[in-house]
DNA sequence: AACTCGGGGCA
DNA sequence: TGCCCAGAGTT
């Protein structure tokens, strides 16, 4: 990690910024709550297809206590669309109890609570710390974990590296927007299988595109 | 490391 | 039609 490193990383994070800056997450919520069962729901499935159910479900169900009131037959139904419905129903419902049994009702501030709670991994749980609860966090999804490898921005092969280094090669009043900036890259231009490296406005900058031309 | 869960969107 | 999607848990 040296100076050049350094400008390189800035770079990026400029022209990332200047390029998504007017793309707002739809799954992103300041109420812990929601924050928790919209990133539960978007396991392996679409922000739309998450954010076409959120809306109606937290009308209805506000908090873990109506929540977990729902059979799993019911949940279910309800968020059919966003896809492995029975358990993602069944995971939602037992943590809503156990928010209501042991933690008051709220959602757990700290990882080992939250990734304690069926259903919710390391990166969900991430997700609510930084975004709700204004936690130092970085939540590594595939895409963050690729294109910031890909770029340079980190160098790891496993996720809790990939969150090391992106809170030390990014200015922590960045991270969220980084975060969300990294994976919208990846779905546009970035992808796992066909990265669109002829379209990308970092081609210059990625470490990635270096290493193929030099093949 | 290799499974399973899964309906919906999109080329 | 085939492929893939803001993961997590089990084997």
């Amino acid at each position: 990690m040296d100076s050049n490193d350094r400008k390189n990383h800035r770079k990026i994070l400029e022209l990332l910024e200047q390029h998504y800056a007017g793309a707002v997450s739809a799954l992103n919520f300041t109420n812990p709550f929601e924050q928790l069962i919209a990133t539960m729901l978007s396991a392996q499935c679409t922000d739309r297809q998450v954010n076409k159910v959120t809306a109606g479900l937290f009308q209805e169900y506000p908090g873990p206590r109506e929540m977990a009131a729902l059979t799993p037959e019911e949940l279910g139904q309800k968020i059919h669309s966003c896809g492995f419905y029975r358990t993602k129903s069944k995971n939602i419902i037992q943590t809503c109890k156990i928010l209501m049994q042991q933690y008051g009702g709220r959602v757990p501030d700290n990882m080992e609570s939250l990734t304690s709670l069926p259903g919710v991994g390391r990166k969900t749980a991430n997700v609510v710390l930084s975004n709700s609860f204004g936690k130092d966090a970085i939540a590594v999804d595939t895409h963050v974990f690729r294109v910031s490898n890909r770029l340079g921005l980190a160098d790891a092969d496993n996720v809790r590296d990939t969150e090391k280094q992106l809170m030390e090669n990014i200015p922590k009043k960045k991270w969220s927007r980084a975060h969300h900036w990294l994976i919208y890259h990846g779905r546009r231009v970035c992808k796992a299988r066909k990265p669109d490296c002829e379209n990308c406005f970092l081609q210059s900058l990625c470490k990635y595109r270096r290493n193929q031309e030099e093949k």
